[in-house]
Parts: C-alpha cells; structure tokens; sequence
DNA sequence: AAGTTCTTATTAC
DNA sequence: CTAACGGTAATAAGAACTT
C-alpha cells in the first residue's frame, strides 16, 4: 500500500477548447467563456480563457471588464454548463475504464490510482511501472483525442499531490511522468505558490521573509511554520511541511460527500430596491431546496451572505436544531429532566422554515447597513 | 471546561 | 486614475455562547 502511482489527467482550457470544437470558424482566435463583458462594464469574471486569448494575459478568474481591455475583439462566450456537463460525463466514462480506483475533483479533472500496475507483471515486465504508467496515459490521451476531439493534459507521480503538479506543469495536452526519485529536482527550483494549498496570501506571507521557491520553504522547520501560520499548515493534511517535500498519502477516493448547498447571486447593479433583492432571493431558495428534494437532503444550518457595495461581505447563520451535546451524555439518567425543557429540533427539509428562517437573517442585514448591496446568497448545511 | 454555534479567512476549480 | 473581482464548495480557526 505503500507504493503508489498515482495519474492526474486536466483537460486543456475544458470551456473554451469545447466551444472551439463545437464552432470550428472559432478555430485559435482567441475565444473567453464566462460572464457577458457588456462593452467593458460586465460585473463578472473569466471561467476559461482558450491558449489564443490567454496570449492577451486574460485567464481564469480575470475580471472580464478587465478581459474586454485587454482584447475587446476576443469571442466571448456565456457559460453553457449543460453542454459542458455532458462533455464532462463522457469524458469521465472514459477515464474510467483506466483503473478502478479513480476520483472525479471537478467537470474537467480526475484522478486515477494504478498502484495495480505493481502486482500485474511480477517478473518479467517490459516496462518499469512507470513507464506502464506512461503507456496508459498516452492511451487514454488518445481515445479521449478520438472520441471526443479534445486534448488533455497527464500528470503521473507517487501520489495525488506530484500528480496534480505534475499535469500542471505539462500543460497544454502534455504528459509528464515524475518517478519517486525524481520528486526532489522536480519540486525544488517550483515558486512556492506552485504547492497546492498555498495561495495568493500565504505566498505573500512566505515572500515576505524571503521565501519564493519550494527549496527555500524547506529549510523552514514545522515549528517555524506554525510561528507563520499558526496551527495552519501543520494541521493540515498533508501540511505544508510535508508538501514541500513531496509527501501525501491522501488516498484516491470514488466518492465525495456533499456537506452543504447554495445559491448565490451578484446583481446587475447594486441595490436596496426590495423588490429585486427578495424575489431573487426567494429564487434561490427555492433552486436549493429543490436541490434538497432531489438528494433527500435534511438541512440543519442556514447561512445567509451579503456583500455590499464597497465588497465588504458578511455572513449570518442560524442552527434549526439542537444537536444533543456529548457534554450531556455522561450525565446519567436525569439528563432529560435537566434539559428536557429545551426541545431538541429534528434536522428538516422543509421548504417554509428554510425560506421563513432565511429571510428573518437576510433582513437583519438590511436593518443593520444601509449600504447598497452588491451580492446576496443563501447555504445550508446538510446532515 | 467543554461542546456548539457563529463568523471570517483562505483556497480551488 | 484606480479599479476591475462570479458561483459553488470545503476547511480551518477563533470568538462567542451554552450547558
């Protein structure tokens, strides 16, 4: 269990190449898939910018107001995810077949476990399982090339974390194979912010005391790390300490369990017409608890989220139910004479308690502040 | 003191 | 000139509150 090869497959910019396929007179202009850039006065931001475009500096999460600057001539393209979810599934239906021990992590990426590949051929193999490894990849680039006309990029490692590095840095439609001992030079010159998990502020905080590359991080002891982040980075696994080296036993799992769902929306402009901002509002109540019938979900914690017009943003929440503490367990036999007044609520699915209990925290907002509002959303926990 | 709830921060796609 | 900055979801941490 110990040896892993772990595969890490990306689909190349998954939007736009899908939108290039579909419309073949898009074939290398530069094409952006995401919000409507309104003649530069789009709220939104970029979901994928297709190679062309990204020549321009447009890329994923760029504000398209911004992204109309930069190349006002670019094909902007709303996002279709029905058409992008069917890509999506038979695309995954592909992968598949590869391994049977395979995660999907969003639309466009997957991973695939093929440690079976060290019990398949014990002595005599053509090939080092790495190069195994490789020949599936190469395969299965091929039959999603062939079937779907769509390039991908694979990243293969001894687990999740070198995989997925591994796909990024090969990108686009590469593969790129790191054995276990070839992780070290394959981490060490990285900018730091090239480990998944650290982003725009922890790098920030790392280049601060003149910590840019993956090398210069590992010369930070774990009680260092802890000094900088506190108990992040230490706790987490696989904290940073152990990413720097290359290091994560996350296993690849088949199935994620959904913890909470939500709605949320920007509007056109900001807004205290009650009008817009209820009936909106109760849209998206409405799409989420539709959402709870269809997964027999119970909820147990609403969450409202306002942010307003200088982007401040807040978040109330109220727990339905009272979940019986462990601190009441051990109290013996009198228990539910001591807390029995204190009805306990049952989780629930009921849509006029959600919408009741939702509207009650999204007015407390607007008692509160009387700033215009930019944003406004709604989440439930489920149980 | 310990468990729960509420809020914010950060990350990722 | 600066700002521009979506939607969905997970996770962590610490403050505030309850018991």
């Amino acid at each position: 269990m110990t040896k892993r090869i772990i595969l890490h497959i990306d689909m190349d910019c998954f939007f736009a190449q899908i939108e290039e396929r579909e419309n073949p007179q898009f074939k290398g202009k530069p094409i952006v898939v995401g919000a409507d850039p309104k003649e530069g006065k789009g709220r939104g931001v970029v979901s994928t910018a297709s190679y062309s475009a990204r020549k321009y500096g447009i890329h994923s999460a760029l504000p398209i107001s911004k992204a109309y600057q930069l190349c006002p001539k670019a094909i902007f393209l709303p996002v279709n995810m029905e058409l992008y979810q069917k890509v999506s599934e038979e695309i995954m239906a592909i992968v598949k077949k590869y391994s049977p021990t395979f995660e999907q992590v969003s639309l466009d990426e997957a991973y695939l476990d093929l440690s079976f590949l060290w019990q398949a051929i014990k002595g005599k193999r053509p090939l080092t399982i790495y190069g195994q490894g490789e020949e599936l990849a190469k395969k299965l680039k091929k039959e999603i090339l062939e079937k779907e006309k769509l390039t991908c990029t694979i990243g293969i490692g001894p687990n999740k974390l070198i995989a997925k590095m591994t796909s990024k840095k090969a990108k686009p439609n590469g593969l790129l194979v790191i054995k276990p001992d070839q992780v070290r030079e394959f981490l060490e010159p990285l900018d730091i912010d090239d480990l998944p998990g650290i982003g725009p502020k922890t790098a920030e905080k790392l280049r601060g005391i003149g910590i840019n590359k993956i090398e210069e991080l590992k010369n930070l002891s774990k009680t260092k790390l802890r000094d900088i982040f506190g108990v992040v980075g230490v706790r987490i696994s696989p904290t940073i300490y152990e990413r720097a080296r290359g290091i994560d036993e996350t296993p690849v799992t088949p199935e994620v369990i959904i913890k909470s769902i939500g709605r949320q929306i920007t509007f056109e402009k900001d807004t205290r017409d009650s009008e817009i901002i209820f009936e909106n509002f109760e849209q998206m109540i409405k799409e989420v608890h539709q959402e709870l019938i269809e997964n027999k979900f119970l909820f147990k914690t609403i969450t409202v989220i306002c942010r307003f017009q200088d982007f401040e943003t807040h978040t109330k929440s109220k727990t339905l139910y009272t979940s019986f503490p462990k601190a009441r367990v051990g109290l013996g036999p009198n228990f539910s004479q001591k807390f029995g007044h204190r009805a306990l609520k049952e989780p629930t699915g009921n849509f006029e308690i959600l919408k009741s209990e939702a509207k009650k925290l999204l007015l407390k907002f607007l008692v509160e502040n009387p700033k215009l509002i930019r944003l406004i959303g709604v989440r439930v926990k489920i149980c």
